[in-house]
DNA sequence: TATTAGCACTCTCAAGAACAGAGTGCTAAT
DNA sequence: ATTAGCACTCTGTTCTTGAGAGTGCTAATA
């Protein structure tokens, strides 16, 4: 999408000051620009565009006598269309699989492991949103006795998730009964989707139909009981304080808010999941995030997929001056990376 | 242990400066406990008490003309002998209770809840520490199939405890080899400790003690690789971002290698369990708590009990200018409401 | 002898002044 | 269309000043 407002020197201009703003973190004057990038132009002439860019709302001032900073439209239009793609050095992509090396099969350790090297290699946030429960494909499942009044459920998915859920007996059962219904739940529900059980579950009409002859109160008790689970899908947040060593955030009120919002889970998980296209890279820059308190961040997030069509979110949060091009292809790589994991792993 | 050197003026006077400053985080002057505390003594008089408990090492001075502030020493002094219990008010209890309601059975469920309960009654970082899984008792474990090379092992410890392991296979084992394997390994190690069960797994000799004529290849195999697991214990924290409305923490630097520290899941763990000893409460004050970086912090902290000897730990995390008596309640009532918890789920 | 009133002294903190430095916008020259 | 030059503006630092808070010490008092 190129703005068609935006002549060729206006971008060169604009992409000049927004990578000089990322590198020092301070406005950026036209003195500057003539002696760090070999434009051919005079400080007056880029004072000039400077000024233009500002008019269109690409730019703005400080203050009167200060250099030039980026607005978000202005790092939108970088994002969009000026910034070029910056290719992963080996190693840093050798980082990001060595990162996997030691938790190959662990779905909890890759989601862990993942939030982890995300913040490692960006210097930012790495944030991880699981896939959900839901789209999930029930693989097996397993109830285990605890004690008279309740059972250990393990729904193991098919994506190599687990979900442990106590469940209350109406009665006791016998370790045979249990065997027994344990069988005949894996026999019928095995397979399928999390969310079609949990209609089953709640459904006496469909119960009938799938369990036919073999139903049995204890038997939709127990799926009942076992299936109500909430859709929670879970967050792993790692690297916060990378944020300390910001420049621009020096002074602790700027700070605050945004550790605020990093602890309530939720706020994160719809930061994560809102309007996220299957499989795309997006950019979400400062206040389009919608994150009340979160206006001076950006985030680079991308889905990676589980199995079939069962997705979650990678994403990294950083300052609104951050390395674009970099977090970019570190995000995707390393969604492409978990992709790859869980299609090999299965 | 009263401190001998301390006549009971000097300690009135000790106490009212520790619950001044820590009412109003400001250096405590003389005017202003003749003000507040009805102790029958003039300025003039308090400023040479102050001078001697100074001289003691029980205040300090920020500077010539500012007022008191206790040490490190002084809190200590007030904790062990001076402060006296404050009583949670039924509403606080309730507070507590109520947090643990909709999650009974739910072992994960019971720890995060708890550091949340700690941080929002408390106002300051709440932590919990789950107990060792070495010292569990083994009360079940199932295999499951994921694939040809895979099973997933779920340990049910008798705690309530549950964990998920992924185990390699060494060659394809058919459904009811598998079961069978279950079979003998529940009956045979179900109800020792996890710590005994490494120790057999990892030795031939006690192995073939153990399951006698059952031992095969595939039974020694899976026992070891099942019970191969580090001696990891979670860390649960909740209420970071308390700390931001803590006056003293007004500057970046202050708080940034707190944050850093916290981040640091087996610093925290470290924190919590070095030379606990069982079911007493602690409170380490500044620096006692050993790490770099949270002279400025205090920890108080007890353990809990879950299962015969296995204990876990649960503090919170404040400024050394924190509420000790009421700190003291809520971490000790708390901490009594996780055993109590426990011990009525078995 | 223990306490207290009084006062000089010290240190902090906030507000104001002065000033250098950085960078712009505009105008006139190229 | 570009650029050199310059006046102007705004920031950030440093220094000064003065008010305020609180102490330590001394001398008076009970």
């Amino acid at each position: 999408m190129i703005t068609p407002t935006l002549d060729s020197r206006k971008h060169a201009v604009l992409e000049a000051v927004v990578d000089c703003y990322n590198r020092t973190a301070e406005p950026v004057s036209s003195q500057k620009i003539v002696r760090d990038y070999d434009m051919g132009l005079s400080a007056a002439t880029l004072r000039n565009t400077m000024a233009d860019l500002e008019e269109l709302g690409y730019l703005t001032h400080p203050h009167t006598s200060a250099g030039r900073v980026p607005t978000e439209q202005g790092y939108r239009v970088y994002v969009d269309s000026l910034m070029t793609d910056q290719k992963l050095s080996q190693k840093e992509k050798q980082f990001i699989r060595d990162g996997y090396a030691s938790s190959r099969r662990d779905f909890e350790e890759v989601m862990e492991q993942t939030s982890k090297i995300l913040s490692a290699i960006s210097h930012h946030i790495g944030v991880v949103l699981s896939p959900e429960l839901h789209e999930s494909i029930l693989h097996r499942l397993e109830l285990i006795s605890i004690d008279s009044e309740h059972i250990l459920a393990v729904l193991l998915m098919a994506s190599g998730a687990v979900k442990n859920q106590v469940v209350s007996l109406p009665k006791d059962l016998s370790d045979g009964e249990l065997y027994q219904i344990n069988r005949i739940l894996n026999e019928k529900l095995a397979g399928l989707p999390l969310k079609h059980i949990r209609q089953i579950s709640q459904d006496p009409v469909k119960l009938k139909a799938v369990f036919d002859q073999h139903l049995s109160d204890p038997i939709a008790t127990v799926t009942r009981n076992t299936f109500a689970l909430e859709q929670e899908s879970h967050v792993y947040i790692d690297g916060t304080s990378n944020f300390f060593s910001q420049p621009e955030f020096g002074e602790i009120q700027k700070i605050e808010s945004l550790f605020r919002i990093l602890e309530q889970k939720e706020q994160i998980a719809d930061l994560l999941s809102s309007q996220q296209e299957p499989l795309g890279i997006q950019v979400l820059i400062g206040s389009e995030n919608g994150c009340e308190g979160m206006e001076m961040c950006s985030v680079v997030r991308s889905s990676y997929r589980v199995h079939e069509n069962q997705f979650g979110t990678i994403g990294v949060i950083g300052p609104t001056r951050m390395a674009y091009p970099r977090i970019v292809s570190i995000v995707k790589f390393t969604s492409q990376m978990i992709s790859e994991l869980f299609e090999e792993a299965l």
